[in-house]
RNA sequence: GCCCCCAUCGUCUAGAGGCCUAGGACGCCACCCUUUCAAGGUGGAGAUCAGGGGUUCGAAUCCCCUUGGGGGCGCCA
């Protein structure tokens, strides 16, 4: 029988929530919900000069925008509380273990001055050798010496000097290191926090955490931990690496790639179902098939088996299609719902506020699948909402067609809508199909002028459907404006 | 430089020795539908499975080497 499976998102609060970070968190939360396991939040911020405020609440608001939710953390408590590090630290959590190694040997003080490390790191750089530690410190003579030019040491864990070790990735089987290569590694700062190395695994171990997933850039520090359980005597959980999420260029995804901020995404008008399926599915697949699934989908079929060690692109262009098929198949009261605040803020000044949900309603239909993003919409759909939207005049005036045509047609279009009675898209199309007729037009050029004239744009949703939403009065003005415009401009075109 | 990881269409991937003259998806192209734009439908181009050696009756699948890409080498995580 084994333990419960219990997974921990622990990110550090020095900026936005990463997406190839946040794909992470998805990953455990999928273990932990597929399981019937806990999915844990651990603030790991030791790093006090680095921490960024609002860090940390943009982290939360990223987990909770995807739907993440935690069973254990921050805002929500549990049995190993706290859980920002910070504040485990202020509780003499991590002092004990160091204690524990510096009286067993395991570890040992030092006293180097941070400009002695630097200089050092330079020298080894600069003969092409790893720069690592010298182990000074592990001298008594020598610690005494550091101890004169620095009184605030920090803690060394020693580290074999010599034999290699294998330790296993749950992704990728055993991987062997040399030990040889191992500096003594600080697990304690003069300030007295812990570093990452020691932070996580006391954590970890008194949290029981069973799973541990994180970016394979840790996977380098894997026999530094693996040392550090074995000194502890606490039991390594099941440790997995998940592949670096890349940009375009292959390299590390990062902020000259454009977005890395999955806050960024939901700004720029993603839904979060979407973004959740696009990076369920970067490193890890269901079948050959499967390129759109439910979350229940998602949490049944996960499994650590199917995700693979190779790296994967963030690839943009299959996150736009994925988020328009979730657009499309939303509910038109549900995109409505979704859209109604963006609208308020997002229209431009003149359109009437507040927006009238009826009206909305109507205009949604003809949108939504001409929608990529939610974003998209107070551009897309302001010609419906302000008073007359703005165009070049010159647009009216079709391929074929002259100006003094044009300006005919636009006139007996008006005509027509005044004396138009029922106010529908089959009626309209009835009426302005003879027009076109009339006028020697075909029903292109017709249709394409007062597309222009109506709506002020060329691609637009099916003109009857628009004008019969837009509603005569509307309609009228519009067309009326137009005329004017055509008869105020230069004879010259 | 040293260590580690990875390697199937441009991209995400299926493939766990014969079902592969390598399948799906995004993107791209063409056609259809059509009042524009979308959406949708149909079809197409696109990968000698990085290269070379093995193992085997048989390799995209196993092993080795090379090459390429990525990551790491902090009192940062």
């Amino acid at each position: 029988m084994s333990a419960p499976v219990r997974v921990r998102y622990a990110p550090s609060p020095t900026g936005d929530p990463h997406v190839g970070n946040i794909r992470a968190a998805l990953f455990d939360w999928l273990l932990a919900r597929r399981t019937g396991g806990a999915f844990i939040v651990r603030i790991e911020d030791t790093d006090r000069a680095r921490e960024i405020p609002g860090a940390k609440e943009r982290i939360l608001e990223a987990l909770t925008w995807l739907g993440l939710d935690w069973d254990e953390g921050p805002g929500k408590g549990g049995p190993f509380a706290p859980y920002v590090q910070s504040e485990r630290q202020a509780l003499g959590v991590y002092a004990e273990p160091a204690e524990r190694l510096l009286a067993s040997g395991a570890a040992y003080l030092c006293y180097c001055p941070t400009e002695r490390l630097d200089a050092m790191r330079k020298a080894q750089q600069a003969r092409g050798e790893p720069s690592r530690y010298d182990r000074a410190c592990r001298d008594p003579a020598q610690r005494e010496a550091m101890r004169a030019l620095n009184d605030a040491p920090v803690v060394r864990f020693k580290t074999p000097t010599e034999g290699r070790l294998g330790v296993r990735d749950a992704l990728r089987g055993e991987v062997e290191f040399d030990l040889s290569l191992l500096d003594d590694f600080v697990i304690l700062k003069a300030d007295g926090f812990p570093t990452y190395h020691l932070g996580h695994i006391v954590d970890d171990h008194l949290m029981e955490i069973s799973h541990v997933l994180r970016g394979e850039e840790w996977l380098p520090s894997l026999p530094r931990h693996h040392l550090l359980y074995e000194a502890l005597g606490f039991e390594m959980p099941v440790m997995a690496h998940l592949p670096i999420v890349l940009g375009p260029d292959r390299s590390k995804l990062s902020k000259r790639h454009g977005a890395t901020s999955v806050l960024d995404y939901r700004d720029q008008g993603y839904l979060p179902e979407a973004m959740v399926n696009f990076l369920a599915l970067l490193g890890w697949s269901v079948d050959g098939s499967t390129e759109l699934i439910s979350r229940a989908d998602l949490i049944e079929r996960f499994g650590l088996d199917r995700v693979l060690s190779s790296s994967a692109v963030f690839d943009v262009q299959k996150l736009d299609w994925m988020n328009g098929v979730y657009m499309r198949s939303m509910t038109h009261d549900e995109l409505a719902e979704r859209l109604l605040p963006l609208l308020e803020v997002g229209l431009p000044e003149d359109a009437p506020r507040p927006i009238d949900p009826a009206y909305l309603a109507a205009v949604v239909p003809l949108e939504q699948e001409r929608l990529k993003r939610l974003s998209d919409a107070p551009d897309l759909l302001s010609f419906f909402f302000v008073e007359q939207p703005r165009y070049n005049p010159m647009r009216i005036i079709r391929k074929g067609m002259a100006r003094d045509g044009a300006r005919e047609a636009i006139d007996r279009s008006l005509r027509a809508a005044e004396a138009l009675d029922e106010w529908d898209a089959p009626s309209l199309e009835r009426t302005y199909r003879a027009l076109a007729d009339e006028l020697g037009l075909t029903s292109g050029q017709l249709f394409g002028a007062l597309r222009v004239a109506v709506t002020g744009r060329e691609a637009a949703p099916p003109l009857f459907d628009t004008m019969a939403v837009l509603g005569k009065q509307r309609v009228v003005a519009r067309l009326r404006a137009a005329g004017g415009f055509l008869g105020a401009m230069p004879v010259a075109c």
